[in-house]
DNA sequence: GACTGTTTAAAGAACA
DNA sequence: TGTTCTTTAAACAGTC
C-alpha cells in the first residue's frame, strides 16, 4: 500500500528522510521552529562566540533541515548553507525541495538532542580553548598568535570545520573536541616550508599577520557584526584559535580531501581525521606589527565574509599581488591571502587552488617573476601595464596592455567590441546584483572617498562583511550571495574604472615616473598603480562606498591597516599625484611605514638576489614597462634592480608584448582560456598572435621565440639588460630582428645563451632559430621580400599551429 | 611525495 | 542560439 502511495506522490527526499528519521512534517516543522529559536538566540550570544559553536549549530541545523541539502554535491553549496544557515533559518516550510539523498540518512543529526550535544561539547571545547588562551594570552594582539596564519586558518576552518565534520559530525566532533591541543607536529608544511624558504624578509607565516587580523578582523568583529557568522568567525578566531583542526588538512590532506571533505562531510572521513589530527600549533613567534610589515601583502582591514567573492579568480589574484607592495606574491602568498581576506577559500581545498594556478598560467596578466629556486617558487607578478585589468578590484582582460595592443592592431573594431565587452563584464558580475553602479567618474578625481583605503589599495576588497549586515545573506542558490555585495559596492563605484586615457596614462606616465623615481620604493605604494584609479573612484564613489569597501589601492598596498580606513574619509584624496607625492607621505599613515621607504632603490636585498638575481632574468617584459615592481617594497625585498623589469614596452603601442615569463600559452593566445587558441581566434578571430610575430612589430620573432621558450627567457631576463634587449629588438625594425637579437642580447657574455657562438642555448629553437638568422640574412639582403614572406610563413605557421593544426610547427617555432 | 606550473577539456553562466 | 568567459577537473612535467 504505501508502496502505491509513494508513486503517487513524488515522495519527496524530504519526505524520505522524515520518513527514515522517523519524523513527521509537522515534527520537522516544529524542530525547525525550534532550531530556529534556538539559534535566534543563540545568534545574540553567537555573536560572542560564534565560532565554532555557532557554525556548528548552524550546520548542524542546516543538516538537519536541509539535511541532504546535497551537501555532498557541491562543496560550494555546502558551504555556503553552512554560512548562510545561520542567515538563514530554515524556512518555516523545512522543505528543502532538493533532492536528498538517501544517504543521507546517516545524519541523524537532525534530532535536537544532537544539536545540543553538539553545543555542549562545543562550550566544552571553548572553555578549554579560554584556558588556553588565558595562558597564552587573551590579548587580542598577543592573540597573534591566534592570528598567525594557522590561528588564523584554523578559527576560519573552524567555522567551516563543523560542515565537514557535520557529517561524521560525531566522530569528527570528538575529534574535535580532543583536539585541541594535540599538535601536529608537522602541520605546516607547506607554510613551513615556504616560510622558511622564502624570504626571510617574509616572516613566517606562522607569524602572519596577526596583525592584520588582530587589527581587522577582531575589531571588525566587534564591529561588525554583520557578518557575524564569518566576521565573528573571524573575531572568533582568536578565540577559537586554539583549535586548528584543520590546520593539517590544509596542508597536508588538501590533494585527496580536498573537495570532497567539503563537499561531503560525510564522505570523506579522512579529513576528519585531519582535524583530529590538527594542531594547532603553529605558530611561531608572534608576529609583531615588525612581522606585519614583513608580510609580503598587506591584508584588508575588516572582517572577512566567508561568503564566496563574487570575483573571479582572476580578480582575487589581482587584488591579492597588488596588495602586495611589490605587486608580486609566491603562489603560496597567493593563496594564504586569499584564504585570509576571503575565508571561503579553504586551504583544505584544492580546486580553487587549483583554479588560481590554471588561472595564473593562463592569464596574460600575471607575470610569472622566475627566482632561484633556492629563492623559493617563482613569483606571480603584475605589471604596472596591467593594473587597469585590476581596476575595480575585478579583473578586465581588456584592459591587459597586450591584449589592448592586439586588439588595437588587430581590429578597432573590436575595440569597440571590447569596450562593451568590458561593459558586459562588469554587468555580468553585478548582474545579478544591482545595477547601479556606478559609473566611473572617469575623469575627475574626485574625491575620493574611498579612501578608505587610502592609499594603496587595491582593488576594492571586501566588502563584504559590511554589506553583510546591510544584505541578508542569503545567498540565493549557490553562490550567488556575492553577487550582492557586489552588488552594492559596485566595483565600479568603488574603483571607479579609469578613464582610458586619462588613467591609463597617468598611470603609466605615473608609474614610470614614480618608477624612476622612487616610487616604488616607496613602500607599498606602487606607484603606478592605480592611483590614478583610486582617486578617481573615490570620487565617483561617494563616500559611502568608501565606508563600506575596503578598498585596495592599486599601488599594492592594501588599504592601510584599520586605521586608515575609517579615518580616511573623504579626505583621502587619492589623486595620482596626491598619492604620489604623498606617496612619499602618504602612505605612511599607514602604520609603520614600511621599509618602503627603503627607498633606495636598490635596496639589495638578499631576497631579491635570491629571487632573481642569479637568474634572474626575468624577462622584460614585453611590454609594459616592468611594472613597477616595485622594486623595493618593504616587505618583499625586491630589489629594484633585479626587477625583471619588463623593457619598456616598446614604443607604446607595439605589439603585444611577449612576456618571457609569460607561458607561451598565455602569450600567444593572450588568453589563456584553456582554449587558448580558439579564444584567441575568437578575441582575434585573425590570427591571434601574428601580431606579434610581425615585424612590423618590431618584435623579432627570435626574440619572440626565445622568450616563448621558457628557458631562454629565464636567462636573458636575467640581465636586465636583456630588458634593453627586447626593447632594442622591439624596436628593431622588421627586419630580421632575429640578428640583432643576439646580439642585443646581450651579451654574449651576459647571457650565455645568446651568445652567438654560444648559441646553444637557442638550440632548443634551434631550427627555428637557425631558420631565423638565415632568413635574417635573407632579409638584410631583401629583407622585405624574403623576411617578410618568411615571416608570413611563419606566421602561418603560428596560426597554424598555435593550438589547433599542428602544434608541433608552434613548437618548433617557439 | 609534495608542490608548482602548464595545458587540455568540459560544463555552466552570462551576454548579444 | 551562439559566443564568450569563468570555473572545475584532470593530466603531465619539473623541481625540491
Amino acid at each position: 500500500m504505501a508502496d502505491v502511495e509513494q508513486p503517487a506522490k513524488p515522495i519527496s527526499p524530504i519526505s524520505n528522510l522524515l520518513q527514515k528519521i522517523g519524523l513527521t512534517r509537522d515534527d520537522l516543522s516544529r524542530h525547525s521552529d525550534q532550531m530556529r529559536q534556538f539559534l535566534t538566540t543563540q545568534d545574540a550570544k553567537t555573536l560572542r562566540v560564534f565560532s565554532a559553536e555557532s557554525a556548528d549549530a548552524q550546520q548542524s541545523i542546516a543538516s538537519v533541515l536541509g539535511k541532504s541539502r546535497s551537501c555532498s554535491h557541491s562543496s560550494s553549496n555546502s558551504r555556503q548553507n553552512t554560512s548562510t544557515a545561520s542567515q538563514t533559518p530554515p524556512p518555516s516550510t523545512p522543505v528543502k525541495s532538493e533532492p536528498v539523498e538517501p544517504a543521507i540518512s546517516l545524519r541523524h543529526m537532525d534530532s535536537m538532542e544532537m544539536i545540543l550535544e553538539r553545543r555542549s561539547r562545543k562550550i566544552k571545547r571553548d572553555k578549554r580553548g579560554k584556558k588556553d588562551k588565558d595562558r597564552n594570552a587573551p590579548s587580542p594582539s598577543p592573540a597573534s598568535t591566534a592570528f598567525s596564519l594557522d590561528a588564523f586558518m584554523q578559527s576560519r576552518d573552524l567555522r567551516r570545520v563543523p560542515s565537514l565534520d557535520q557529517s561524521d559530525s560525531s566522530t569528527n566532533i570528538a575529534s574535535l573536541d580532543e583536539l585541541p591541543l594535540p599538535v601536529t607536529p608537522q602541520h605546516r608544511k607547506y607554510y613551513r616550508d615556504y616560510d622558511t624558504v622564502e624570504h626571510p624578509s617574509r616572516l613566517k607565516r606562522g607569524s602572519y599577520t596577526p596583525r592584520d587580523q588582530s587589527p581587522t578582523p577582531t575589531r571588525h568583529s566587534s564591529c561588525s557584526i554583520f557578518d557575524q557568522p564569518h566576521t565573528a568567525s573571524v573575531a572568533d578566531t582568536s578565540n577559537a584559535n586554539f583549535i586548528t583542526p584543520r590546520r593539517n588538512a590544509y596542508y597536508k590532506s588538501p590533494l585527496p580531501s580536498s573537495s570532497p571533505p567539503q563537499s561531503s562531510p560525510f564522505a570523506t572521513p579522512s579529513k576528519p581525521i585531519v582535524n583530529l589530527v590538527s594542531s594547532p600549533g603553529p605558530m611561531g613567534p608572534l608576529p609583531d606589527e615588525d612581522d606585519y610589515e614583513n608580510l609580503p601583502y598587506t591584508l584588508p582591514p575588516g572582517p572577512y565574509s566567508m561568503k564566496k567573492p563574487d570575483l573571479s579568480y582572476a580578480a582575487l589574484i589581482g587584488q591579492a599581488i597588488l596588495s602586495s607592495p611589490d605587486h608580486r606574491l609566491t603562489l603560496q602568498e597567493l593563496y594564504d591571502w586569499i584564504t585570509i581576506v576571503y575565508p571561503y577559500y579553504n586551504r583544505s581545498e584544492m580546486t580553487w587552488m587549483n583554479s588560481i594556478r590554471h588561472v595564473l598560467s593562463t592569464t596574460i596578466c600575471f607575470r610569472k617573476v622566475p627566482r632561484d629556486r633556492s629563492v623559493g617558487r617563482t613569483l606571480w607578478a603584475i605589471w604596472d601595464c596591467d593594473l587597469e585589468c585590476f581596476t575595480d578590484g575585478g579583473f578586465r582582460k581588456e584592459f591587459c596592455a597586450e591584449i589592448k595592443e592586439v586588439n588595437k592592431k588587430t581590429a578597432p573594431k573590436k575595440r569597440a567590441a571590447e569596450e562593451s565587452a568590458s561593459g558586459r563584464k562588469t554587468k555580468r558580475q553585478k548582474k545579478g546584483a544591482a545595477p547601479a553602479p556606478v559609473e566611473p567618474p572617469t575623469s575627475s578625481p574626485v574625491q575620493e572617498t574611498t579612501p578608505a583605503f587610502s592609499g594603496s589599495a587595491l582593488p576594492t576588497l571586501v566588502p563584504y562583511s559590511q554589506l553583510l549586515p546591510l544584505f541578508p545573506p542569503r545567498s540565493s542558490a549557490h553562490h550567488q550571495p556575492y553577487y550582492q555585495n557586489c552588488v552594492q559596492l559596485p566595483a565600479d563605484v568603488i574603483f571607479p574604472p579609469l578613464p582610458p586615457s586619462s588613467s591609463y596614462a597617468r598611470t603609466s606616465s605615473s608609474s614610470s615616473a614614480v618608477k624612476s623615481s622612487d616610487v616604488a620604493q616607496t613602500s607599498p605604494i606602487p606607484p603606478s598603480s592605480l592611483p590614478g584609479l583610486s582617486p578617481s573612484k573615490s570620487s565617483s564613489s561617494p563616500q559611502l562606498s568608501s565606508e563600506d569597501h575596503l578598498f585596495f589601492n592599486l599601488d599594492g598596498g592594501m588599504s592601510p591597516r584599520i586605521e586608515s580606513t575609517p579615518p580616511l574619509e573623504s579626505g583621502i584624496t587619492l589623486l595620482d599625484t596626491d598619492r604620489r607625492n604623498s606617496k612619499a607621505s602618504l602612505p605612511p599613515p599607514k602604520t609603520p611605514p614600511k621599509k618602503s621607504i627603503g627607498l633606495p632603490p636598490v635596496p639589495v636585498s638578499p631576497t631579491l638576489d635570491r629571487r632573481g638575481k642569479s637568474k634572474k632574468a626575468k624577462p622584460p617584459a614585453k611590454g609594459c614597462p616592468p611594472p613597477m615592481l616595485p622594486t623595493s617594497t618593504s616587505h618583499r625585498p625586491m630589489t629594484p634592480p633585479p626587477r625583471p623589469s619588463t623593457p619598456p614596452r616598446r614604443g607604446g603601442s607595439n605589439t603585444v608584448q611577449l612576456s618571457p615569463i609569460r607561458t607561451p600559452l598565455s602569450h600567444k593566445g593572450l588568453h589563456m582560456s584553456p582554449s587558448a587558441s580558439l579564444a584567441h581566434y575568437k578575441f582575434n578571430l585573425d590570427p591571434p598572435p601574428s601580431a606579434t610575430f610581425h615585424p612590423d612589430d618590431g618584435i623579432n620573432p627570435a626574440v619572440f621565440d626565445t622568450e616563448n621558450i621558457r628557458t631562454p627567457s629565464c636567462k636573458r631576463g636575467t640581465h636586465a639588460h636583456g630588458h634593453h634587449h627586447k626593447d632594442t629588438s622591439i624596436l628593431f625594425p622588421p627586419v630580421t630582428p632575429k640578428k640583432l637579437v643576439f646580439p642585443t642580447h646581450s651579451s654574449s657574455a651576459e647571457s650565455p645563451f645568446r651568445t652567438p657562438g654560444s648559441k646553444s642555448i637557442f638550440d632548443p629553437h634551434d631550427p627555428g632559430a637557425i631558420l631565423d638568422e638565415e632568413l635574417a640574412r635573407l632579409g638584410a639582403k631583401g629583407m622585405q621580400e624574403s623576411p617578410i614572406g618568411l615571416f608570413e610563413g611563419r606566421r602561418g605557421l603560428l596560426y597554424e599551429s598555435p593550438n589547433m593544426p599542428s602544434p608541433g610547427k608552434w613548437a618548433r617555432w617557439f
